[in-house]
DNA sequence: GATACCAGTTACAAAAAGGATACCATGGCA
DNA sequence: TGCCATGGTATCCTTTTTGTAACTGGTATC
């Protein structure tokens, strides 16, 4: 992650446009979870421990996935000086711009699933 | 990959639909190379070496890939009876339902690749 | 015969991802 | 004081994914 093919010297000749936007948008967002854990915060902030549960991911692997988000200014992250310390994890503004994706991919994924459950 | 979680038992309610539905169309389109390939396929049909070149992937991964997608409907393979055998793959016409996917993570790809690089 | 291209496969290595457990610090509660 | 919960991190280990290099077998070309 985090690589980028990104060719800003612009020899788009050797340079399939539909190719390298599709892995840069895979660089920013691709992997199992990301997308999952932003299609979560969709319904609002959550904590940590919300998201490890709901998504049912190992703390060690969402903070890595959470701080990658963060960098990618898709997520923020909030301490909240309540009793025992909570942190909230909310999607940005800039994140409403993936909308489409994964709304395309929660259709794909559901009509997909009917498919392969009536045709065995 | 092909694990499915899809519980056509039907307890949705620990079943959230977003994360599952995302889950699904990872599971089979999920992964490095696999949307990079349907996106190179939509230019027309090509051959094993054809693809290797463009999409810069090895053989070995090229044709695991190419498997799976073939398993799942994506992606068809058809031997031609030339003097030396070729290979054609091609897409099917179910691998149209995905258009919406590959078109969404290509128009952002290319509006972040704009984005990042005029704030640096 | 030597070389080269086709479509892969095999064996092996490296890297990434994932999981389990323990641990830290803070603070509330009984 | 001991025990719980919070949000993590550290360590160790296993599994999965990805990559490299070499190789097969067939055909065509030089």
């Amino acid at each position: 992650m985090a690589k980028q093919h990104i060719c800003i010297t612009g020899n788009a000749d050797h340079c399939p446009k539909a190719r390298m936007t599709i892995q840069d948008t895979l660089d920013v967002v691709g992997g199992k979870w990301k997308l999952v854990l932003i299609s979560i915060l969709r319904d609002g902030k959550k904590r940590f421990r919300e998201l490890s549960r709901e998504a049912e991911i190992s703390p060690r692997i969402l903070s890595k996935e959470l701080q990658e988000l963060e960098m990618n200014g898709l997520v923020t992250r909030t301490v909240c000086n309540t009793r025992p310390v909570t942190v909230e994890y909310a999607l940005t503004p800039y994140s409403d711009t993936l909308s489409e994706v994964i709304i395309a991919m929660h259709k794909w994924g559901k009509q997909h699933r009917e498919k392969i459950i009536e045709t065995p």
